[in-house]
DNA sequence: CGCAGTATAGACCGAACGGTATAAACAAGG
DNA sequence: CCTTGTTTATACCGTTCGGTCTATACTGCG
């Protein structure tokens, strides 16, 4: 084995990353991906076999980076109603500090997962899942701590977060301004009654 | 004028909304559309203008045949509660009853606003400020007769139930379930404190 | 019939698509 | 040096893209 390797892979798939998020897959062609990664045409296909593989690293690295980092950070907090709301305004301020409004990967991919190739699908779905599994505990220790009011089925409760949160992802995208991304916000604070905070 | 028009445009509109709805502006080829209208290239471009014109004429079509009409049937009703909940129901029905998943496709194009020309952009941001409107005028009519809890912002409020509408129908096409897009009402619900109905 | 205007079918355009292949340049281990 | 395997750059493949254009068939009016 001569030779190892010259560029930095994982910072191709990071780059490739910004590529098919802002784009999408189908909208996102070769030429886009060889600008913004700096590869060329054999190098890439040398390195990840073709546009599909490419996306499904990308789309991983994306779901571990953001969506699996912000989750552990939040738990670690351990106060289930700083996790909730930080979770909520970490979602606007991503919206908001976005100047291309690229939204949500994951989300933007199950806007389009009819025809997604099943791994694909599979980050998709996991990671909705977990980020829903993530609001039912908050909501189940918030309860057992009496900080969220107890009549409310944590299951349901926190299927209407993640669907505020997918709501501010797709209208941060250019139909809805800050103010009005903050009011739903606000409006997902009382579905849990949560005291109003910053 | 020897001759007005053999093909009826107004259908050949209607059968174009559907290819834009199922496969969005840029994924629709010209020979999409053509095998979905059944005209040839010819007819298609002296009528229409071409593409984007074609797609703004189906968008506008949609708007006004299924958001202007679902709301005027709700309107009609006289009774808010009803509308609210008329409105989130048929957005599940409606989601579930499509085998294709398209969505809703003034949501689908919201979503990919960024790269919409002006009159689409206006389409969808009106079409969108007209559902919360529509929550807005339920929500106080309620209030005003004492049917829904008179502590809450109409204005926010409304905000909430269409971001959970839009949750509805992207969290519909694939990652979500019937079970599970009837929870997401039962919340919406919720927020405005209506009896648990059907 | 002859004229005007439309529908049709399809050729044609330059460009871009995803993907493969080929060439030379190059770096490290033997 | 020589081999091995990767880097680059570029040529090339067939296909499809949105869009134009032409030639022909057809319909209704005078």
């Amino acid at each position: 084995m001569p030779w190892v390797k010259s560029f930095d892979e994982e910072q191709a798939v990071d780059q490739a990353m910004h590529v098919f998020w802002k784009k999408g897959f189908d909208s996102a062609s070769i030429t886009d991906l060889l600008q913004g990664t700096g590869l060329n045409k054999g190098s890439l296909y040398n390195a990840f076999g073709g546009k599909r593989q490419l996306f499904a690293r990308t789309l991983e690295k994306y779901d571990r980076e953001h969506r699996q980092r912000l989750l552990a950070k939040l738990e670690a907090l351990d106060d289930p109603v700083a996790a909730i709301d930080g979770f909520l305004n970490a979602t606007v301020e991503s919206s908001l500090a976005d100047p291309e409004r690229k939204g949500c990967f994951l989300i933007n991919t199950a806007h389009d997962l009819e025809n997604q190739p099943e791994d694909v699908r599979a980050v998709v779905i996991n990671g909705l899942r977990e980020i829903e599994a993530f609001f039912r505990r908050c909501i189940e220790v918030g309860q057992a701590r009496k900080l969220l009011r107890c009549d409310i089925s944590p299951q349901d409760t926190a299927k209407a977060l993640l669907g505020v949160a997918v709501a501010i992802r797709v209208l941060g995208r250019g139909a809805y301004a800050e103010e009005a991304l903050r009011t739903l916000v606000a409006e997902a604070r009382r579905l849990v009654q949560l005291p109003g905070s910053s």
